[in-house]
RNA sequence: GGUCCCAUCGUCUAGAGGCCUAGGACGUAGCCCUCUCAAGGCUAAAACACGGGUUCGAAUCCCGUUGGGACCGCCA
């Protein structure tokens, strides 16, 4: 019982990870940093059809991004054919496992037939003990699964379930081509690596009593096991491409913070009192599966785009100027090899992160503080670059050209002497500057604006702006 | 069709038989702050799927119904 804790996430590489694949990773990872054990990593790539080397690569550079880091691996299961293939060796011998000379034909049509009548497809167990096998045909190793009594899994999330083991079939656990089978290779690999919980999302529930037995075949004790609730799309239905960005990396690239996106998976099906806001700290510290709900969690991008929004706000300015040039480049602000001034760009950000929900959003926003030419919004233009706002434009380019000090206090004073003059609003001075300034009306204070901009973009700017008018 | 899982505001959830007039968060609406937009603060609308039990008492326990989901491959 006080045996080392060691878990696994084994993603199959054949897509990208997508964000049900990485909140099972997140909670492997916490319960292994909770619980002070062992996070392996293992790649499931037993179908070589579909499984490329690409999808491993990006699946560990999401990983990798998420900061969740690995003690072994990663593992291949195609590394360790030769143990699968002892082990069903072993099987076979001791008449655990037999051939089976069915083919893929014969079987896919058994399967339609059954299912049109209502019948579960379930194979027949008709090669068991064959006297004279077939000629001509490469068979398959099949695992004979009891038959009578019920097989009961004592999930940590899910409680007691119990399973009739009259409704399981002999299971394929070696192809015709010599390659293992799933059902196989989790059980061979957890008992090799010494897995002492398995969690995993409960579409494997049904596959747990079939695992099981081949656990006990093998002469295993069975591990823990900790079946997640899924996470489905807004149509209720399970998380995939349909429902728009399901990979992880999409979420990167759409410029959220790996926290935020670690904070937003780990609230979906697991909570600690009214708690939202987690570091990564907090969230090693308060893990447990006694908090995990059993209910699936319908993903939702709004409350995920506020976390996102919250952490941009929270984190250092130095920080986001690291993150955001890659975007600065995406987004053609800057060209790649430009560097920008750090405090500088740091000062800038000050004044948008507040703002600012992902790093596509900052980028796009510091755009009107690095280009040289402003675009006017259509709108922003017909409503504050007109002939009733000129004055203020072409008197605050007169002071502005006399400010020696060209710092935010120094320009407040000005608007301040200006809106006396005219005994008028700030807002009536400011929104004109602000669209001269930024092409928009929205934008960060005012007085930063223009220091950000400096005094000789500033006078740039404020001529074209008298020039357009006029 | 079979097996299994699940069921509290639109969404994520708190709730371990009396603390519940069901709490928090996102989103929505309103107000405050305010040079705009945000951020922040305050307020509001918004849920125990249904029916039976058990109990002095049920969102909480049991059964059923309904609804949703997953799985039933020589995929993982």
């Amino acid at each position: 019982m006080t045996e080392k804790v060691r878990v696994r996430f084994a993603p199959s590489p054949t897509g990208h990870l997508h964000l049900g694949g990485a909140r099972t990773a997140l909670f492997n990872w916490l319960y292994a940093r909770h619980t002070k054990g062992t996070f392996i990593l293992r790649i499931e790539d037993t179908d070589r059809t579909r499984s490329t080397e690409e999808y491993i690569e990006s699946i560990i550079e999401s990983l990798k991004w998420l900061k969740f880091d690995w003690d072994e691996g990663p593992y291949r299961q195609t590394d360790r054919f030769e143990i699968y293939r002892s082990y069903a060796k072993k099987l076979l011998k001791e008449d655990k496992a037999y051939y089976c000379y069915c083919s893929p034909e014969e079987l896919e049509r058994r399967r339609t037939e059954a299912l049109a009548q209502g019948r579960p497809p379930k194979y027949d167990g008709r090669c068991k003990g064959l006297k004279e096998p077939p000629t001509g045909r490469i068979p398959v190793i099949r695992f004979i699964m009891p038959q009578e009594g019920e097989t009961i899994v004592e999930d940590l999330i899910k409680g007691r379930v119990v399973f009739e083991n009259a409704n399981l079939d002999d299971l394929i656990i070696m192809r015709s081509d010599g390659t293992p089978t799933y059902n196989f290779t989790v059980v061979v690999d957890d008992v090799d690596m010494n897995i002492t919980h398995v969690i995993r999302g409960d579409d494997h529930l049904n596959n747990t009593p079939k695992q099981i037995h081949i656990y006990r075949a093998l002469g295993y004790d069975v591990p823990l096991f900790a079946h997640l609730p899924m996470i489905l799309g807004a149509d209720k239905t399970r998380l995939s491409k349909r429902h728009g960005a399901a990979s992880a990396l999409a979420y990167k690239e759409m410029g959220y913070l790996p926290d935020a996106l670690v904070n937003y998976l780990a609230r979906l099906g697991w909570s600690y009192g009214d708690q939202e806001v987690f570091s990564r700290a907090e969230l090693i510290q308060y893990f447990s599966f006694e908090n995990v709900g059993e209910s699936p969690a319908i993903f939702n991008t709004e409350k995920l785009l506020w976390l996102n929004g919250f952490y941009v706000n929270k984190s250092r300015p130095e920080e986001l100027g690291e993150l955001v040039i890659p975007f600065l480049i995406k987004e053609k602000i800057i060209r790649e090899g430009r560097t920008l001034d750090k405090d500088w760009l740091s000062k800038a950000i000050m004044t948008l992160k507040e703002r600012s929900k992902t790093l596509v959003e900052l980028a796009n926003s510091l755009k009107y503080y690095i280009v040289e030419e402003v675009e006017y919004e259509p709108k922003a233009k017909d409503k504050f670059l007109n002939e009733k706002t000129l004055i203020y434009l072409v008197e605050v380019n007169e002071e502005f050209e006399k400010l020696e000090d060209f710092v935010a206090p120094e320009i407040e004073k000005i608007f301040k002497a200006l809106i006396e003059r005219h005994d008028t609003k700030l807002a009536d001075i400011a929104q004109p500057v602000r669209v001269a300034m930024t092409g928009k009306t929205e934008s960060p204070g005012i007085f930063d604006v223009l220091e950000i901009l400096g005094k000789e973009k500033v006078l740039r700017r404020l001529e074209k702006a008298i020039k357009t008018i006029g």
